[in-house]
RNA sequence: GCCGGAGUGGCGGAAUGGCAGACGCGUCGGACUCAAAAUCCGAUCUCCGCAAGGAGGUGAGGGUUCAACUCCCUCCUCCGGCACCA
């Protein structure tokens, strides 16, 4: 009989539905007694039963299409396996519902953002419920629901309380699409919006930030705690961190009092500095600039501003403008010209820098531009460098000179001794850095968390108490069209509040929330989502936290993953959680490609749908498709070809089980004695072996080998029924149908993390009562992988000639007599002694002629 | 430019110091069939050879080793990330 998909996977997937197979354990059971508040169990403990499994919620953009669908069946597999082999399971799902699409979608259709949201909710919903996918429904979170963005100001103000959260004027990125400001993580390399690929100019508004840049030096540090987190994923997030070593110098500026301090990582080259250079946006420009040179200051900060941050960091010519003020080297009593120019960043450093041009490569470009003195200060080894015949910067290490009393000091040595010169008279101290900033976190748009402050205008800035939550998005609005200021603005019952502090009138914040403020902390919210009093209580997250493994793309190395590092951070900080980092194990998944290699999406327009391919595919056979098709971290090409194998695969397995004589015949007793045949004890040995590799790739993810092994064991039970056709020893034939049985059973145990619809059905057709994910995994026998017989390879001079067997447990003396007796050996040796023979036991013999 | 990752049959890929190409797709041959599909069996890295067998072969070149897809050095190509970071 044909396998009827369509049938039989329906069939279990009801089964699954109504025996709520995939809920969530009330109180997963913990070695050393119950879980109490705050226990100090942590994952890695020996005897542990509880997993969180953890797939990166979903935008809900559409439909889930087939990228989608092979994380999810990734996580669903793993969590099948995990369930049988005993452990509690945590394995939620939810959707990051807030942001910018929604609205988008909206002022194109004319439907509420929420209305558009909810609905892409629920038939994404539908279709994760149709594929089977193991999630607990009961647990879901929607970020957009008020129950809770509720908590999502609630971690704001808690940011707020310790000193975390800050408004502050700036030059902020801003995108002329969306017409909302950017988070330094949401502009791409070419200075683009991620979204909308416009170019990102700047502006300089008033905007609430998290100070991430506190925790910096823990997210760095902690990178090391990530032994299970992929190696890139590290590296990007190091990157991203960027801490820099170096010296803080303060230089006072000629005739006023005005000091001005710059960060250096080469203090070695000082005596080198011949101009300073201060960024455009420098809050300080304004003040350093003379009245003679005013006008042409003010006209470059101006074009410089307008330039987008792609031009800016493009341009190949550094230019400038004099302020007019003079800046005095502290250590040479120099005085140098003070230019602005907008290769100096503000943001980085103090905004400021020494201008070095024999040893940097941008102060040597900005220098010839100007006509700007060059003074060589490090010499590199046995060389002697001149200003005048240089054509570019030296920026090595070598020896210091022209520096007063630090000349004949290797440069290396030389950062030290100015460092700490300069320290000494207290003219500047040793310093850190990081490229990272702190996290703009305000929107100029409707949908998202309303920021919980009101501007008061006797008291400022206050936050909603507690006790007010959540400040509800007004659902009336009709004019979403952004304009460059925030919807809300301009909605008066919203606006209107009374101060929370004096009870006069104020005005809220008008300003949503980044949602990568609602994706930072939904982990937490999964151990409790319907939780009314707080976020989530501090007993139902000490009793799952951390994240065993959190399965997810790669994109979100430096924006999410960071970020939700951070809260976790900021929650452990302050009592909430028993853990410092989220997630233990992180996994990235690849994309999915269509057949020219481009990503599958829906704005592309290629996606495939998985509910088109459980259709006429069967939903078993394309997750056996996506799983056999390549490592799970790899991209991989979708074409309906991958598919073909997969479904032959599952039709030999089903006519395997169908083949079998009628349960009664079952003989799975002492198949140690059964495997008195070669073939027999062969498949023996190949079954326990087959449970013992298949276990370890599942537990690597390794889904693609873990399947092949799981062929060739079939297509070893075929082989030993194909010996049936023609028996020539009737007595072995039961003992022979009873091991086909026997291996048949484990392979569909083994296959049921992969294929859960058709082992259910085959485990019933096996006479099983019970689902087969309520079976225990299995275990292999590790003396049933000892062979009685070896066959080793004979090599001469590494090349191999031939084979033999031997008994196990064979001297090795005796090995490689036989070895050296062997004819072929003997042919190629012509009677010479061999200079060396290496046994590697179990697997060779080489001779060395 | 800097930092990662990768490069293996016609294709997806396997092997992380020990028989390169497991498993699957495709192709070819055979069985079944009136025929086809499906299914089953066999072959399938390249070259020489009827065969037995032999030689070469994992991006290129060099090295370490009894033995290298695997480790080391140099280079090429592709992918990803960062990039005026002082």
């Amino acid at each position: 009989m044909e396998y009827d998909f369509k049938a039989i996977e329906s069939k279990w997937r009801e089964y699954w539905a109504k025996t709520g197979i995939f809920k969530t354990p009330a109180r997963p059971i913990r070695s050393g007694g119950p879980a109490s508040p705050l226990p100090e169990l942590t994952a890695g403990q020996a005897g542990k039963k509880k997993y969180y499994l953890l797939e990166m919620f979903a935008y809900p953009s559409g439909d889930i299409h087939i990228g989608h669908f092979r994380n999810y069946a990734m996580g669903d597999a793993y969590y099948r396996y995990k369930k049988m082999c005993g452990y509690d399971l945590l394995h939620p799902f939810g959707w990051d519902a807030f942001g910018l699409p929604a609205e988008e979608a909206a002022i194109k259709n004319k439907l509420h953002p929420r209305n558009w949201t909810l609905n892409n909710i629920t038939t994404s919903r539908t279709t994760l419920q149709d594929l089977s996918i193991s999630y607990d429904w009961d647990r879901e979170v929607i970020t957009c629901q008020p129950d809770y963005y509720k908590w999502t100001q609630w971690i704001f103000l808690l940011l707020y309380k310790r000193g975390l959260a800050y408004q502050a004027d700036s030059f902020v990125n801003w995108c002329p699409g969306c017409k909302t400001v950017l988070a330094n993580e949401q502009v791409d390399a070419q200075g683009q919006c991620w979204r909308c690929h416009s170019d990102v100019g700047k502006r300089n508004l008033k905007q609430w930030f998290f100070k991430i840049t506190d925790y910096a030096e823990r997210l760095l540090k902690d990178i090391d705690k990530l032994t299970h987190w992929p190696e890139n994923i590290k590296t990007m997030q190091r990157n991203w961190i960027g801490r820099s070593e170096g010296t803080e110098i303060q230089f006072p500026i000629a005739n006023c009092e005005l000091r001005i301090g710059v960060f250096t990582t080469r203090p070695d080259t000082i005596y080198g500095v011949t101009f300073m250079a201060i960024a455009p946006e420098h809050p300080l420009v304004e003040k350093l600039v003379t009245p003679e040179q005013k006008d042409k200051v003010a006209a470059y900060v101006k074009q410089a501003l307008a330039k987008s941050e792609i031009d800016r960091a493009s341009a190949d010519e550094k230019d400038g403008v004099f302020t007019g003020s003079y800046a005095v080297n502290p250590l040479s009593g120099e005085q140098v010209q003070l230019w602005v120019t907008d290769y100096v960043l503000v943001h980085y450093g103090t905004g400021i820098v020494m201008g070095v041009p024999a040893h940097d490569q941008r102060d040597f470009l900005f220098a010839r531009k100007y006509n700007i003195p060059i003074k060589v200060v490090i010499n590199p080894p046995a060389k002697t460098l001149s200003p005048e015949t240089m054509t570019e910067a030296y920026a090595d290490e070598g020896v210091m000179t022209n520096s007063g009393p630090f000349n004949g000091l290797p440069s290396a040595e030389g950062i030290g001794k100015v460092t700490e010169y300069v320290r000494k008279k207290g003219l500047g101290e040793p310093n850190v850095h990081y490229r990272l900033k702190d996290w703009l976190l305000s929107r100029q748009r409707y949908w998202g968390a309303p920021i919980p402050m009101v501007h008061c205008p006797k008291c400022n800035v206050q936050p909603v108490p507690e006790s007010d939550l959540p400040v509800l998005l007004p659902e009336d609005v009709k004019d979403f069209i952004p304009k460059g200021r925030s919807p809300l603005a301009d909605v008066k019952k919203f606006m209107d509040a009374k101060c929370p502090k004096c009870g006069g009138p104020a005005q809220r914040d008008p300003d949503t929330m980044d949602t990568f403020v609602c994706s930072s902390w939904y982990h937490l919210r999964y151990t409790d989502p319907k939780n009314t009093k707080e976020p989530f209580s501090k007993a139902e997250a000490a009793k799952w936290l951390p994240i065993d493994t959190y399965i997810g793309g790669s994109e979100h190395a430096c924006g999410h993953l960071i970020y939700f590092r951070f809260i976790t951070k900021v929650l452990y900080d302050a009592g909430w959680v028993n853990v410092d980092e989220p997630a233990v194990r992180l996994f990235n998944q690849g994309m999915v490609m269509d057949e020219k290699g481009e990503v599958m999406s829906k704005s592309k327009g290629n996606a495939v749908s998985p509910i088109d391919l459980m259709n006429t595919q069967g939903m078993d056979a394309s997750r056996l498709a996506i799983f056999f098709a390549g490592p799970s971290e790899t991209e991989m090409v979708w074409s309906d070809q991958v598919v073909v194998g997969a479904r032959r695969f599952i039709n030999r397995l089903y006519q395997l089980v169908e083949s079998l004589p009628p349960a009664t015949a079952e003989a799975v007793g002492d198949t140690r004695k059964l495997a008195a045949a070669a073939e027999m004890s062969k498949l023996y040995r190949k079954m326990h072996l087959t449970i013992k590799e298949v276990t370890e790739d599942i537990e690597q993810f390794h889904f693609n080998t873990a399947l092949s092994k799981i062929m060739e064991l079939v297509n070893n039970i075929y082989d030993v029924k194909n010996l049936l056709r023609h028996p020539t020893r009737a007595a072995d034939m039961e003992g022979v149908k009873g091991i086909i049985r026997k291996a048949t059973r484990v392979a569909v145990q083994l296959i049921a993390p992969l294929a859960p619809h058709l082992a259910e059905e085959l485990w019933e057709k096996l006479s099983e009562q019970n689902s087969i994910f309520n079976q225990a995994w299995l275990k292999h026998d590790p003396s049933a992988l000892e062979q009685e017989k070896i066959e080793l390879v004979i090599q001469v001079n590494g090349k191999v000639r031939s084979h033999i067997t031997v008994p196990s447990g064979t001297a090795e003396d005796e090995i490689k007599k036989q070895a050296l007796a062997d004819e072929k050996v003997q042919q190629i040796l012509k009677g010479a002694p061999p200079k060396k023979v290496i046994l590697i036991p179990g697997r060779l013999v080489n001779i060395v002629g």
